[in-house]
DNA sequence: GCCGATTTGTCCGTATGTATC
DNA sequence: CGATACATACGGACAAATCGG
């Protein structure tokens, strides 16, 4: 399954900006240079490098060139504007990620949940209560609930494994975008149980709604996690960007 | 000054999602449709909607269409992808911001300072330590350095009214991008002493990187926020190949 | 299941504007 | 001033996904 030509343009410039083959804080090779060296139209470069700007690898000025602004000692251990599971942000940051099942459960949403869910009242949903851990430690609190018309047939036993990977695999599911809101809230006694949080009595919050290609929101997850090990990176641009 | 077509079309169809013209969870009128009444081509078109992609404000679906998923209900606080001022901020949720400076120094990053701000040590700053109020009630606790050879002339009286409208409109600097970190932290005796913190012995700690159009980062700034009154938002988009 | 129409996704070439040097 | 480099805009071509007959 080949990727996208401008895909794969930004992931060669990545991984030379990452690698250092293209000098921090130096300018890339002009568009012009690029251009003949990837073999590739203006267009599909600058869709590339566009990428590479709201990253914040890059930053282009007109008249003068595409500077490298990459900084490899900040790297970002939750990134911002993409979806990631657990697991992967485990595997990316290197680190040794396990979980467990504390409740499963058949729900409806009521006009509480709703409320704070999106979910309209009546819903039928799946209510999966995880705790995950880092190198042995419990640091997240997950509450995740799904519609149980999309993520049908979803059983405690799956969720045991991956949940993506039945909707995706199994269900072919496809999930297009997710609304994310990190706020800061007191630890309610349930994360006092089960997360070591040493003095802290607040905790960092996330929580998510999730749209699969038919544009309804399926997945409403609230993860909670220990402040020592939160860390939520982003780049704003003033509005320069991409391209076509 | 007029701004760029694509930028027009972007907020002419952001407009009509939100004032409901176009109805929720419906599609949008075809490319098509959309190029002959807005009289342009596809690709400025494209790119319009593509950042209304990102902003969470619809999701395109090949084969499709358009489909409008923007609620009104969950507006954010604090946006995410842009760079806003926290007059800017107070201003579009209709708050009544101020701010009182605290502090005003001209101090040289040593190693520690150098470390958690990203300045080389032994760079000369101005320090500037300010604390916002939302209505009145203190809730922001701000300090920031900025590079003394790029924000030159920055005074504790500048600094009263805007620093900002100093550094674009008489220093004529542009403000390109702003690498953000959001994090959790224990609150210090500084925060406890400013800021009427309830029970919270935490709260959110939003630093940024600021780059002006030379790429050099001339600003750092770490507020810290009442952990009540904080609110990041997001919009995650899956990307074709995966999460990288 | 097939086919054609519709719609979005990708890619290319070109022309022109604007900022920098 | 001219040369260089990025920014914007247009138009065309083909691919891929969807939907209805």
């Amino acid at each position: 399954m080949p990727k996208a030509k401008y895909e794969q343009l930004y992931q060669i410039l990545k991984g030379k900006i990452e690698s250092g083959e293209y000098p921090p804080q130096e300018l890339l090779p002009s568009e012009h240079m690029l251009i003949a060296e990837l073999d590739c139209s203006r267009n599909t470069l600058r869709r590339a490098v566009g990428e590479l700007v709201r990253e914040g690898y890059v930053q282009t000025m007109q008249g003068k060139g595409v500077r490298n602004i990459f900084e490899p000692a900040r790297q970002a251990t939750f990134t911002l504007g993409t979806i990631e599971t657990f697991a992967e942000s485990a595997a990316r940051n290197h680190w040794r990620g396990t979980s467990e099942i504390l409740d499963f459960a058949e729900v409806t949403a009521d006009d509480a949940l709703a409320d704070t869910t999106g979910f309209t009242p009546g819903t039928p949903l799946y209510y999966v209560q995880r705790l995950h851990y880092l190198n042995g430690q419990p640091l997240i609190m997950n509450h995740s609930y799904f519609r149980q018309d999309v993520a049908r047939g979803l059983t405690r036993e799956i969720a045991e494994g991956s949940i993506y990977r039945y909707l995706e695999g199994e269900l072919h599911i496809q999930i297009v975008n997710s609304k994310r809101v990190v706020t800061v809230e007191k630890a309610t006694p349930l994360d006092l149980q089960y997360l070591a949080m040493g003095g802290c009595n607040c905790l960092a919050v996330v929580s998510s709604q999730t749209y699969n290609s038919d544009g309804v929101m399926f997945e409403y997850t609230q993860s909670r996690h220990h402040p020592d090990y939160f860390r939520f990176q982003d780049n704003a641009v003033r509005r320069p960007g991409g391209a076509s």
